[in-house]
DNA sequence: AGAGTGATCATG
DNA sequence: ATGATCACTCTC
């Protein structure tokens, strides 16, 4: 007999832990994928799923801001413990954030490439004046930014305990078939790190930044 | 395909 | 102090 009060499945959101961030960077790239990030403006919820990424792998990779062992002012953020946010500011005028993943003094992250908004669509329009269509919000590294008010202010925030900013996991499950790879962009300049397949997005999702 | 834009950092 | 660079976006 069918329930005669049939009801959604409801959802009920789970912050990402700190195990969820001290996953290997790689990993925690494509795992990100289908979690919802979350940042309370004002009292405002804005919100959206995570559908691309990109993997810096630190020391080694040509491409990341800590090759080398790099550690200054601005990186400062990626030296941190997984779970805190790195953002920068560059051209002169974008902001982009990352994830940053595994252990303290081990400088890797994971740059959010494109989102899929789903709360605060109204202020995101706001702030992002020349979008037509929800797919303009979101789909680009500075363009989320700028959707979401994030700035070098909020750079250092750790996503585990701040109680503005955080992931959520909303058991959405991205199956392995459904996660496309392929180069990073705008790094060419990073000779055999430049072709390495560390960017992750969920196939044919209207969102992703190409 | 080119312009816009200024913080950032390595050099000296 | 100076200059080259830049994990981008928009418009043409």
């Amino acid at each position: 007999m069918p329930d005669p009060h049939p009801r959604k499945s409801i959802i009920h959101p789970s912050r990402l832990n700190r195990d969820f961030y001290h996953q290997d960077v790689v990993k925690l790239a494509k795992a990100i994928l289908g979690k919802v990030f979350v940042r309370m403006d004002g009292n405002k919820r804005l919100s959206g799923m995570i559908v691309e990424t990109e993997a810096y792998l630190g020391i080694p990779d040509k491409a990341a801001h800590t090759v080398g062992g790099r550690r200054t002012p601005r990186n400062e953020s990626m030296w941190q413990d997984g779970g805190t946010l790195y953002v920068y500011f560059t051209y002169g005028m974008h902001h982009c954030m990352n994830i940053v993943a595994q252990q303290a003094d081990e400088p890797v992250a994971v740059l959010i490439r494109a989102l899929e908004p789903m709360e605060g669509k109204d202020e995101m329009y706001t702030r992002r004046k020349v979008a037509k269509k929800d797919r303009d919000l979101c789909s680009g590294p500075a363009k989320l930014c700028q959707a979401f008010n994030i700035s070098r202010e909020q750079d250092g925030v750790d996503l585990v305990t701040d109680s503005k900013l955080w992931i959520e996991d909303h058991n959405i499950k991205i199956p392995n078939k459904d996660i496309a790879s392929g180069s990073r962009i705008g790094i060419q300049y990073a000779e055999e790190w430049a072709d390495k397949p560390y960017r992750f997005w969920i196939k044919d999702h209207p969102c992703v930044s190409k």
